[in-house]
DNA sequence: ATAATATAACACCCAATGGTTTCGTGTCAA
DNA sequence: TTGACACGAAACCATTGGGTGTTATATTAT
């Protein structure tokens, strides 16, 4: 590891439960490996590992302090997910609508339903 | 029952580039195993693991039609990142003062308080 | 200076991932 | 019925990822 060139984007990044949480206590104030990994149960090594991989995606930036590293959050790299995400939006609110419409006529099977429902080819 | 035993959960789901392709051909309409696989350079069964990871996500469903399977999107399971990604979206064009806010009045113990707590911009 | 602390840098192990191929089964069409 | 087609399941393999520990280096405190 350690490559030059970055591995992780965003997508990949998020995709591990221990670095959403991380994101999230972030969001509090900078916090020093040390005191991440007092929230794991995990080895400093494992947070720190986790933490240079939110790096490489951008989410966090990390900043020396004496001898302290402290990992402040960097939220604006989530604006490519949810660039990303809002490409979708347009066909999840048009089935959400459809879903309402099976849920009135019929209101016993909810998702399962629509999957032999509605087929608009195009 | 809403299933159980998940291996895969949404934010694993898109982390692999391929299933974001294939999520974004599923916008079109219904597409059958093997008419996905000729938009991609690896084997059918590779594919259908692909397609099989997105489905236990929720994020598309197959039905069996004569002897294809045709899968579509599903894409109210990206709510769920959606709603993730609403928690830091407050964070990320004024989060200095959000973080200073934060740090003087309280400390940590409230991750779960905080997305309640400060919607207000500064 | 010395000791204690915090992080970095490695080497290593195991499990999971992503791909392959092969084989079997059900389906459609001559 | 026969044969091509679409898929599923399973075995298999290479690579990577996340975990461990150990050691090294730099900073702070005494």
């Amino acid at each position: 590891m350690s490559s030059s060139a970055e591995k992780y984007d965003v997508f990949q990044a998020i995709a591990d439960p221990t670095r959403r949480e991380v994101l999230k206590l972030l969001t509090q104030k900078e916090l020093s490996i040390s005191n991440i990994t007092s929230y794991f149960p995990m080895s400093r090594t494992a947070v720190a590992k986790h933490l240079h991989i939110l790096s490489e995606a951008k989410l966090v930036s990390g900043r020396k302090v004496g001898r302290e590293k402290l990992y402040r959050l960097q939220p604006e790299s989530l604006e490519e997910l949810k660039q990303w995400l809002s490409f979708f939006e347009q066909f999840w609110n048009n089935k959400l609508s459809i879903l309402k419409h099976v849920v009135e006529n019929d209101e016993q099977a909810g998702l399962q339903v629509i999957e032999t429902e509605c087929d608009e080819q195009k």
